[in-house]
DNA sequence: CCTGGCACTCACACGGCACGAGTGCCAGAA
DNA sequence: TTCTGGCACTCGTGCCGTGTGAGTGCCAGG
């Protein structure tokens, strides 16, 4: 087991190291962090330090860094959430009472968890998957073609175009309007097949062709839209640390436009409570330099979707999980209101 | 006036240094290209192209980079637009059918623009500007409570709460959805306040603050939604040119966030034709070291909108025109088989 | 268990140097 | 008039040797 002093000394390197960029040394260190031992001893405890996998010297006659699991330690054990002070929560607050509408709630959250932590930020768009049916809609555009609406309670929209087998009249799509309605407004997606399941069967037989197409097309769009969408902004930031790692950045870039590797990224965060995964703790392979802190939000006490910032392994984490979790509990607010 | 072999040696230039992104001396052109004049000459001709400011020398005995005007004088007189591969033009055609719904097509074209060209594409949604309507619909969702969903011909689907002063019937709202509706379909968006004007007159006392209230929402979102959006994709090539400028990545990453910068970027194209910015022709500062190629595209014979990709002035001119056109092509059509 | 001292390592910055690609100019040939 | 070969010159780049200093590990003594 470490002793407080050497926990001490963990924490004053990655602090020192956080901030300027540069392996530090036990002189350095006794210089600037009041631990009351002399530098002779802080490198007795460096050296434990990094028998334990903990820090790590870039090269002979350099300072230590601290390694993945340094951070995990200092992460874990040495560093609490900073919270933000109030003119920062105030202009938080502010910047997202102005929000219009679901993207525009995203879009500025987005734009704000990049300023606040000079860093990538990942926003996923609230799941649909414990989302209900607010109303369906349909349009007829044609004799025999139809659009078909989908809104969502948590105020999205999405619309399909459908070919009918047959000529449809006004009357009957209003009745096939209706029913649906009647059966799936208020529930959630997951049970909507079963409730309209035998809604074909109550129809003339002329008809059954539209009704089976329409139904068919609303569960897909309903299977389409549980695959959650997300937004990123900040990239400029990434090149705050193109002197450290020119070349890493390419991965990182490459991974952030595939969305898929994000939604699993944040995926692989815990439903509750705050997630970080430091380096190589993260499966994608282009992501090794980088760590992910994501927090779940949503209108209620349920986390309807999750949010997060990606940053170099070497990030202010108290300040960045502070600012993290300050804009997941703001924007729950905005969207419990609309 | 420059002569037709100083012409060609400004072509070969250009050529030889978009392929091996180094300065190009005398010796290395003669070699590379059938001049059929001695390094002497071309040194010759060189010195004239400098004086003239076609190309200029990064330092004393170093090769010749063309400059800004010399990019221009070759895409003007001396490159043409290369044609793509039929393989290519097939795998364009593929990757796009397969989209289901305007996000999709926006969304494919974007990647496949920034894959063909292995630069940043950005491609504008389809402009509301000349797009009529489709379609309104009003769905009551409580008492005092409707939502107006606003449906386009280029399949772009808006919608808007409204909170009523009074609670409406489903009956009358039904009636304001058919007068409007017959008012407004098929006619373009600039159109609809004159049309609409005199509505609030025809209905009942009661109903006039409701109506009017919805005609106003319905103008907003027209309006709003004149405002273009756009999707950009392949950020991570921009990582290929990091070793070349790696301190001009960053304004260029936080322009292509600004969806403002973005929009005028592509307002200034031209409405047709294709239309070729080079470095410090493009008014945002950011954007000096680069070059942007737009063209417009549309269901029909109108454009729509724009797409088009930026990248270093020194890019493969011809292939890149060659690319922007043929997808905006291909896009086109997509728009207007939907 | 802590401390001061000491020898050792090694990245980095600096200066000198040779190399070579590339240029401009000029006199003579076509 | 235009092209060509020759020649001197420039200057960025890579290489090498050297000195410096930050940082370390170890050890003997408090």
């Amino acid at each position: 087991m470490l002793s407080e002093r050497r926990l001490e000394v963990l924490r004053a390197i990655v602090q020192d190291y956080v901030g300027t960029e540069e392996p530090v040394g036990s002189k350095a260190l006794t210089e600037r962090h009041r631990l009351g031992v002399s530098p002779a001893t802080v490198r007795n405890d460096m050296a434990a330090l990094e028998d334990e996998g903990f820090i790590a010297q870039p090269h002979t006659s350099a300072g230590r860094i601290p390694t993945d699991k340094g951070y995990r330690l200092f992460v874990d054990k040495l560093a609490g959430v900073k919270p933000l002070s109030s003119p920062e929560r105030r202009a938080i607050q502010n910047f997202l009472d102005g929000a219009v509408d679901l993207d525009d709630v995203v879009g500025r959250t987005v734009r704000l968890l990049a300023q606040l932590t000079r860093q990538v930020a990942v926003v996923q768009y609230p799941s649909l998957t414990r989302s209900t049916v607010r109303h369906v809609e349909l349009l007829p555009l044609a004799t025999a073609r139809v659009m078909l609406v989908l809104i969502t309670d948590t105020g999205r929209v999405e619309q399909r175009m459908i070919d009918c087998p047959a000529p449809v009249t006004e009357d009957s799509l209003a009745d096939l309007r209706a029913r649906l309605n009647s059966r799936v407004v208020g529930r959630r997606f997951a049970d909507v097949p079963q409730l309209v399941q035998d809604l074909p069967e109550s129809f003339e037989q002329e008809d059954r062709g539209t009704v089976s197409i329409v139904l068919s097309t609303l569960l897909e769009t309903l299977v389409e839209e549980t695959e959650e969408r997300l937004m990123i902004g900040g990239t400029a930031n990434l090149t705050r640390f193109v002197h450290d790692f020119p070349l890493t950045i390419r991965p990182v870039l490459e991974a952030l436009e595939e969305q898929v590797v994000l939604l699993k990224l944040l995926g692989e965060a815990k439903d509750s409570g705050m997630t970080v995964r430091i380096g190589h703790e993260n499966a994608h392979e282009g992501l090794n330099a980088t760590s992910v802190v994501a927090v779940g939000y949503g209108s209620g006490d349920e986390a309807v979707a999750k949010l997060g910032v990606v940053g170099p392994t070497r990030m202010d984490y108290p300040g960045t999980m502070g600012a993290v979790r300050a804009v997941a509990r703001y924007v729950g607010q905005i969207l419990a209101e609309s």
